[in-house]
DNA sequence: TATAAATATTGACAATTATCAATATTATTT
DNA sequence: AAATAATATTGATAATTGTCAATATTTATA
């Protein structure tokens, strides 16, 4: 496995390592919300909010869509689940994984 | 949910938001390493490396056990499933999940 | 006891970031 | 055109952190 690799899944893991964005993608993860209407369930400003969901943007955790003023987010389960994935190969000690020379190793 | 649990799972992922330490998991995950071994495949010095086991440690993400002059460290599977399992809930759509409430309107 | 090997700790520094107030932008409504 | 509402950006600050060199600690061995 490459460095990069390494470098992308712990990109996304940098921005689920937020508890206010964890909740956000807890909101979102029901159905699409408007910023107002997710900032009503936080304590935060209306400008860390935006600030938060340029980074979810950014990590494509999540996605925008505008109408009028306001801006709807909802979540990408194709990226979750992605990462959900790589994770778990992270994570196995099956020979499908990254540090495969070691773990083929470890199998035998 | 309470703020301390996405404060919880936040700690957690911030532990995996590096990619030096995901790489350590992906070598533990196959077998009981020494730092000496893990050191053979990083490209850190060996202070760094212990503090990024210290960080492992106290997440209780790996363990660690000593003999003689060594420390072997493996993979906690059990804490590591815990993570996906509280993430799946954060992610998923059913009323089973923490922002309850908001949810289970949606389900409507 | 002295040396060597493995690991941990300390101290310092550069880089990142979560937060807010203030301001700017965009789109709607009066 | 002016006012309002929703969202984004800017600038500043306090806090955290990954890294290394140097040093300390622990254990085995000569």
């Amino acid at each position: 496995m490459k460095d990069k690799d390494y470098k992308d899944i712990g990109k996304l893991f940098k921005v689920l390592s937020d508890p206010v964005r964890l909740q956000i993608i807890d909101l979102v993860s029901c159905k699409e919300m408007c910023a107002c209407e997710i900032l009503e369930y936080l304590s935060i400003s209306q400008s860390t909010l935006s600030h938060h969901m340029k980074v979810l943007k950014e990590s494509n955790l999540v996605t925008s869509r505008k109408d009028a003023t306001w801006m709807y987010y909802s979540l990408c389960n194709d990226v979750v689940n992605s990462l959900k994935s790589r994770f778990n190969k992270i994570t196995s000690d099956t020979s499908d994984c990254f540090c495969y020379t070691i773990k083929k190793e470890c199998k035998k």
